[in-house]
DNA sequence: ATGCCTTTGTGAAAGCGTGCACAAAGATGG
DNA sequence: CCATCTTTGTGCACGCTTTCACAAAGGCAT
């Protein structure tokens, strides 16, 4: 899920639980969609199937941040839009550097749509020079050594981290002394910030995994394959039979087996290094 | 966050959490880079700190697992990687397609660690005629048409959806079809799916909207601006201003603001669609 | 105007997840 | 063999989240 650093108490920033906030972008999405339908009106239970929540969650979310229902009719949708993309900071301009122009990097630069939403690109940094004066996206990629001055000069607050994971505490540590103090990593690394800096994390490595333990679980609910009695204490630990087993992958036998960071694999360090 | 679907008790599964869950590959990953170190037993405390976790909650997520470390001492870290590989499902192999190659979908295969943890991209499968043959990170890209097929024939029950949102559904219901049991989702669309599949959703734009509301809290907190007293009911509920205000940025006063699926905007649709 | 019907907003309760704090377990040194 | 010290495993309490269920509110037809 992607979570956030969590010392805080969680229910931080006046009143609104974390896990609504968390939801609103949902229910912004599914409002927005139905904006363009010019849908005028829509009740907490319409709202909820298309955001894919349940209505009773819907309606107490909306009810942190205020009465904005028609009892017997729903909500406008126009005025829900608005309200939700105040409450979310999406109504003024965010100037967002990202770090690391690998793949992913280039890929999220590419996105036009970034600036829709109140998102704005303000510079793409990259450590590599052969890449600095590169155009990504219409955007002049430039050399980490004017981060800071980047961060500066554009009043950024939001950092997006897009370096192997290496590079991030350090990329991480300049974006906070620049000045910025919302942070997402798509590097697989934890983060240490100091207090009032915000790290989302992005982590497909993780998704994929949390995917193959319920695959996992589906496969061995239906026959006992592989299932291994739970309670079955195997007695003192014994080393296992080596780090990676039971492949049934014939190919793939070169050396490459531990990926080390900054390692042979192309430069997508956001994803799958586990 | 990333949450996939819960329609289930949340603590399904064997008695493991869904939250230990969650946080297994996190101490997989904290792990491996110890074992690559070469260390050879790890505390709870220390272990928790790689992963940036509570240490009593690392603790309680082991116990799930069974009693695997030895008090004074702690825990034998190539016994725990194993162990927890294991648990995850990965020590068998999972071939996995991609579905929707455009920008995400090509970084995805690009990044050649994907095999490197259990996963192997079995295909590419894009729905552009222009697409179909074009080597990506070493893999043909094939045409849709053969998505049924490809399922079928590598046994495939994990897939990632990276097309633009008007597409996701459905090749969400192909591949479900075709037996595919697990979906992680970068399209910016709630996927209805059958009891028994798995859905995970990864989004970029869910995730700056999360960093926005408590980057604005922040700026907030510090001086009243813009703040408007939370309980202030503004009576009738008045029609807002516009769909977008309080930009600040002068430029890109160009036309393209709604974004709609399938937009000008680059093929990255599983990002800051919102 | 009145009554009915729909839908919101919200107490209250149940369910989870987290973190404290400590007893039990095992290693280690004398 | 015993004492001490470290570290695990877990009972317990607390707080956040979710869900239920229903009264209050408002529209609409007659």
């Amino acid at each position: 899920m992607a979570t956030g650093r969590n010392h805080r108490p969680a229910t931080r920033s006046r009143g609104i639980p974390e896990a609504t906030v968390a939801r609103l972008p949902l229910y912004l999405r599914a409002l927005t969609a139905l904006s363009e339908r010019s849908v005028p009106t829509v009740s907490s239970e319409e709202l909820a199937a298309a955001a894919g929540v349940n209505s009773a969650k819907l309606r107490k979310d909306f009810s942190y941040l205020g009465s904005y229902g028609t009892r017997g009719v729903g909500y406008d949708v126009e005025y829900l839009v608005y309200q939700i993309s105040r409450e979310l900071g999406l109504t003024q301009d965010w100037p967002v550097v990202i770090v690391g122009i690998g793949n992913l990097g280039a890929a999220l630069a590419n996105y036009g749509g970034f600036a829709s939403r109140g998102f704005r690109v303000a510079s793409l940094i990259d450590a590599d020079p052969a890449m600095t004066g590169k155009p990504v996206a219409g955007i002049e990629v430039r050399h980490s050594d004017e981060l800071e001055r980047i961060v500066d000069d554009n009043g950024v607050s939001i950092g997006v981290i897009a370096t192997p994971a290496g590079a991030a505490q350090q990329v991480c540590d300049r974006l906070v002394a620049a000045g910025v103090t919302s942070i997402l990593n798509f590097a697989p690394t934890v983060l240490s910030v100091p207090e009032g800096v915000d790290v989302r994390k992005v982590d497909l490595s993780i998704e994929l995994q949390i995917l193959a333990f319920h695959e996992q679980r589906k496969a061995g609910e239906l026959e006992g394959v592989d299932a291994e009695p739970p309670g079955a204490d195997t007695g003192t630990p014994v080393a296992p039979p080596a780090v990676s087993v039971t492949r049934r992958d014939p190919g793939r036998a070169d050396g490459k087996s531990g990926d080390t960071e900054a390692g042979p694999d192309g430069d997508f360090p956001a994803v799958m290094p586990a």
